[in-house]
DNA sequence: TGAAGCATGTAATTTGTTACATGATTGG
DNA sequence: CCAATCATGTAACAAATTACATGCTTCA
């Protein structure tokens, strides 16, 4: 039986190992919510659960703690190393799909305006707090973290102006 | 035990069949690809499964034809109906994330000007698709199915102009 | 009449979420 | 010294994806 494929998931593991050099799973939880800020999470335990399978996989090797905590430390293989570079350098991405609730349920038949007014404080929450971010973050603009963020503000911003040609009426 | 809570999907399937009276999984298919578009998708085998958990909560009653192919045709019971119709009025709706597998990469470090191009042209088919969609539709311009197919194409119009500006360097 | 593809489902596998548990550290 | 909370994991459960199976229609 060929080993599990790699994805979305496995590459965000990899590629923060890769960033970080060595990490233990609670590591990555920190690593992730800076690096991706909130457009990207994963729960605790997924952390866990992709460690192990990257190293059944042979992506990843551990090195245990031999007292106090025991905690698990994580580096890539070459051959882990390898698979994020070759991931990364592949423009050929997955799909993406919208999915939002609030858009769902406008579809389904929602009352717009009652909707609109409640998805337009989320949002103009949620471009606030981007905003902000970009305004603390400490890096280069060309940087791949900072690109992502303008593009997130982008959406929101998108986001408040329609919610709000839909708040009005109603 | 209390029965599973309802989620997103079993509201798509609760909605699709509040909108066709009766419906079969099948149906509910091919419902679902023309209210919803691609912004939420939904495997085949899911309708199977989620219509069977909703009569198994008391949200749908089914009749199966008694020949021939012997199909489920599902009907929402009041309490199905019920549960909709508060969901639909509730406009405090599910968080909402990005995930969007493109700026994942981006934030992880990819090459901006290769990921951009690759990025662009599927986000400008999109956005054909969207706009020729929203030309052919034949509906009050204050339907929901209108509106989000309005917010989807500001969306990739956001995605084209992002990824623009990304893709001319390199 | 047989191939293509539409229609209808089930099963296996993989992922993701939620809940539970408990040890270590630190600030009050 | 004890309450919070940080850190570290496992287990149970729910959901989604993928693969498998197979009957019905249609039309060449």
């Amino acid at each position: 039986m060929a080993p599990a494929p790699l994805n979305p998931t496995s590459f965000v593991v990899l590629g923060l190992i890769d960033a970080l050099g060595e990490a233990t799973p609670y590591e990555l939880k920190g690593a992730a919510s800076v690096r991706l800020g909130d457009f990207w999470s994963l729960a605790h335990s997924q952390l866990y659960a992709e460690t192990d399978r990257l190293v059944g996989g042979g992506h990843l090797e551990v090195r245990r703690e031999q007292s106090g905590r025991r905690r698990k430390h994580y580096r890539l293989t070459n051959r882990g190393k390898d698979a994020y570079v070759r991931w990364l350098a592949d423009s050929d991405t997955d799909a993406y799909e919208l999915r939002d609730p609030g858009l769902l349920k406008l579809a389904l038949g929602a009352q717009p305006a009652n909707l609109a007014r409640a998805q337009l404080a989320v949002h103009e929450q949620k471009l606030a707090a981007y905003e902000a971010a970009a305004e603390a973050i400490d890096l280069p603009p060309t940087d791949g973290r900072v690109l992502a963020l303008q593009a997130g503000i982008g959406h929101e911003r998108e986001y408040v102006r329609f919610w709000s040609s839909l708040a009005t009426q109603g």
